[in-house]
DNA sequence: ATTCATTGCGTCGTTATGACACAATAATAC
DNA sequence: GTATTATTGTGTCATAACGACGCAATGAAT
């Protein structure tokens, strides 16, 4: 496959290894302090952060797409990755704001280039270990960052609905996704993992309960280890039987949060 | 919006109006005689059964698109539908079986023509009243017809595997989507609704213990009537107060089957 | 009038859930 | 080095939810 493509490129040239019409953006989550995380890059001239995204060759089938731009994103390989909808308005295309930002970028295009028609685009949600990703821009952004969820107003054309609806989807998928694996070191404590559900439910929940609830479905071992330094009482190591817990979520862990 | 438009002109003339590489296929559900049923086309010149689909005009939303085949192939509007997935392996689009099929029907179209690229193609399933459906079979189509979930072996292309999708999908979904008030007439019996949930999830449920927590939603209200005619006791009807159903259903009811 | 499958309406014991109490612990303050 | 303090580990208790099942009422068929 090839990689690292340059704009002009891409632009000039795309409609001829391209899949025309149809691309697709990346919702990465991480969690780190407490917090859950989106991977955004900052695009060159233009004043706003968007989804890692890209285009499909024309022989490519569109999960490996998505499961390579993770790779030239986060520098990771096996990515808990889900394809969670698509975004079909004539309205996200917006020729203009388009032709504007290729300007800005020195590239001349014809009206009627490939990369000005109407797009729809696939999206796709990853749930990753934020303590192992690298952030990498790609050529068409100066930056690529970690940025809270609760932080984000605005983003580039209709992102910020698509991450809308990846965290409404990734809600709705709770009890059959792998939160606790994918997106936790592979030791954690009750409290973190508990943090995690809470910040993706937006909702707090009692200590006790959740221990006892997350234990009774068997798929979480405590280790001999504590986890030292924090202040107060250090508590247990946990990690996951793996097994177990895939079993667990393709029947869907029972009852409601 | 055009309609009717002959198949030689969809497939000579299509690139002028429709996306490129872009389809949509539709599973419209419906249920009756106790069994889950699914609206199939038997398709000229090609021994298969296949699901209704169509193009996307090209300022058309991807939704009014579905909308639009809905209404042509069951007569119906204001229909719930909902986008489950995306198929988009390069393998799907046969070239060769297309072209076949094409010349059966006495129509020659070029190698590169638009029809025969790889197409990618957005899933939409339906929740219909059966009763008030009257099947229309496309112009590439030589009947319309439902058919029995569990007597479907194989369809066209990867449309098997489309249907698939789309009842596994269903079945995650079946505590936030209105299937009783969709799929069932406006008046009811407790014993009709919990066919509908059995077959759906294919699963046998105590009859009482199903009244019990049917009810306990509090969104169904027994009527005053029985319904007469068949044999044994007559069974009280029941309909749906929509305004507690939706909100119950945005909730999600609670608990599992 | 009798039969019989089905429906309406319950019971009962077990399990799951929500709310809360209290002791143990480890870093920090004194 | 001892006390302080916030946090963690563990358990209780009342209530609600759930699964399994009993039995009488009904209404078409015999």
């Amino acid at each position: 496959m090839k990689r690292d493509i340059s704009i002009k490129e891409t632009i000039l040239r795309g409609s001829d290894f391209f899949m025309p019409s149809v691309s697709l953006d990346c919702v990465i989550f991480g969690f780190h302090e407490n917090e859950l995380k989106v991977l955004l890059l900052r695009m060159k001239n233009a004043d706003t952060w968007a989804l890692p995204g890209g285009f499909i060759y024309k022989k490519e089938d569109i999960e490996d797409a998505a499961t390579r731009v993770l790779r030239e994103r986060t520098g990771l390989h096996d990515i808990f990755l889900r394809q969670f909808h698509v975004f079909g308005q004539p309205s996200r295309s917006e020729k203009k704001f388009h032709s504007n930002m290729l300007r800005k970028d020195g590239i001349k295009v014809n009206k009627d280039n490939w990369i000005l028609q109407r797009f729809i685009t696939v999206g796709y949600y990853a749930l990753v270990d934020f303590a192992t990703v690298t952030p990498e821009p790609d050529p068409s952004s100066v930056a690529c960052e970690w940025k809270d969820i609760h932080s984000i107003q605005e983003l580039f054309m209709d992102h910020k609905h698509i991450l809308d609806t990846a965290l409404y989807t990734l809600r709705m998928q709770l009890n059959h996704v792998p939160i606790g694996h994918k997106l936790l070191p592979k030791k954690f404590t009750m409290p973190e993992l508990q943090k995690l559900y809470e910040t993706i439910l937006d909702k707090k929940l009692d200590r006790r309960n959740f221990q006892r609830r997350i234990l009774s479905f068997g798929f979480i071992k405590r280790l001999k280890e504590t986890r030292k330094g924090g202040a107060h009482k250090a508590p247990y190591l946990y990690s996951f039987d793996l097994k177990k817990y895939k079993k667990a979520l393709e029947e869907g862990l029972q009852g409601g949060w």
